[in-house]
DNA sequence: ATGCGTAAACCGTCCAGACGGTCTGGATCA
DNA sequence: TGATCCAGACCGTCTGGACGGTTTACGCAT
């Protein structure tokens, strides 16, 4: 093998992960990040040379993983308009058992990145570009995509920062509510169409 | 004057937020802070003693200010149902200037207390609680004032973390939607009330 | 008014430890 | 034998915090 074995960074970024979001940002350190994976500093630093790529590693990962969500929800949804929005909804705002540790650790290199160097967290800004370029083309009346996919997306960082706890119930609430407004602009588009 | 100055307490929070938004939390330093704001390291000691003081100080005032913002949101309403939402849409979605560089680099305190020390968060965590507690009795059928706030607080986020620039044009076309769901609501509400 | 005592405000230095990163050495393959 | 992988000792720098010293502000007796 000629190339660094992915499977190990995989392994470390996870570790890298697991610091951030039990410790805190201030201590992901290589030497921790090596304890974590059971491996030595050597080690670590054998795969991310510096820790800007350690942290842009994460970032890359959790970025790549947003953008092949939001694009598995979309695929997975029928044509037409309100697509995005659609997907979106029912992918992840149906079961709260979705919302796993694993991702609200997967969320933390953001702040990771934010705390250690702010550019770092470019790939994630170009995953949320391209996510919102499908929410502008979805086909709805001007902002209900937009309104829609933020209120999802604000619940999601509510419970990824802590600022609130998210149940089933909060869930179920909201994309009642959220519905009934992509309804009414699905219907208005219907019936302006016609 | 026997108790702390609050005047050079609030001068050197100033200077630690700078610090925190310009060159990212990692660099939130005694020194930094102190050279930021013009005085020692050992003057900065003199106020908060320890780093978990300062940044639970940052937190703090953001959390209160948070608090006042949207009470005076909800004061400055008439009476009746959507009072909570109609006061936040109204103060925070019409001009894009109020989207200010300090409001974002007031929020940077909540990054640098999850970097430092996640239990930091808790007076934001409280504020947010309260403010959950006005939405939650928003006299709108279930969900509405949730997912209208949210949607508010989801763009927000978005701002702040950097991952999607706003504009007027933005907040606009959300607004537009936002006001849509919000009135449908409140007929909705009347109509049950007949 | 003046001098004095005391306490708070603030400064600047010091240190132990932790940090990112380098480097050398050994193991394991081809 | 050479290249890759990884271990871990090591180094210079920086950090949080302790600490002792100095200045300022103020109450109070004279």
């Amino acid at each position: 093998m000629s190339r660094p074995n992915p499977v190990i960074k995989d392994t470390l970024l996870d570790a890298a992960e697991t610091i951030a979001a039990r410790d805190g940002v201030a201590r992901l350190t290589f030497d921790a990040v090596a304890a974590e994976a059971g491996v030595s500093k050597g080690g670590v630093l054998h795969y991310f040379t510096t820790k800007d790529q350690l942290i842009e590693g994460m970032v890359k990962r959790t970025a790549t993983r947003w953008r092949d969500y939001f694009k598995a929800a979309y695929d997975n949804e029928p044509e037409g308009p309100g697509r995005m929005t659609r997907g979106l909804l029912k992918s992840c705002f149906t079961d709260a058992q979705t919302w796993t540790e694993a991702l609200r650790r997967a969320f933390g290199s953001v702040f990771a990145a934010l705390a250690h160097n702010p550019a770092l967290i470019e790939p994630m800004r170009e995953a949320y570009t391209e996510f919102y370029h499908y929410v502008e083309q979805d086909g709805l009346p001007p902002g209900v995509a937009e309104s829609v996919t933020t209120a999802m997306d604000g619940l999601w960082f509510y419970w990824v920062l802590r600022l609130r706890p998210v149940n089933q119930g909060d869930l179920d609430r909201m994309r009642g509510a959220l519905e009934l407004t992509l309804d009414d602009a699905l219907k208005s588009v219907a019936q302006a169409a016609a």
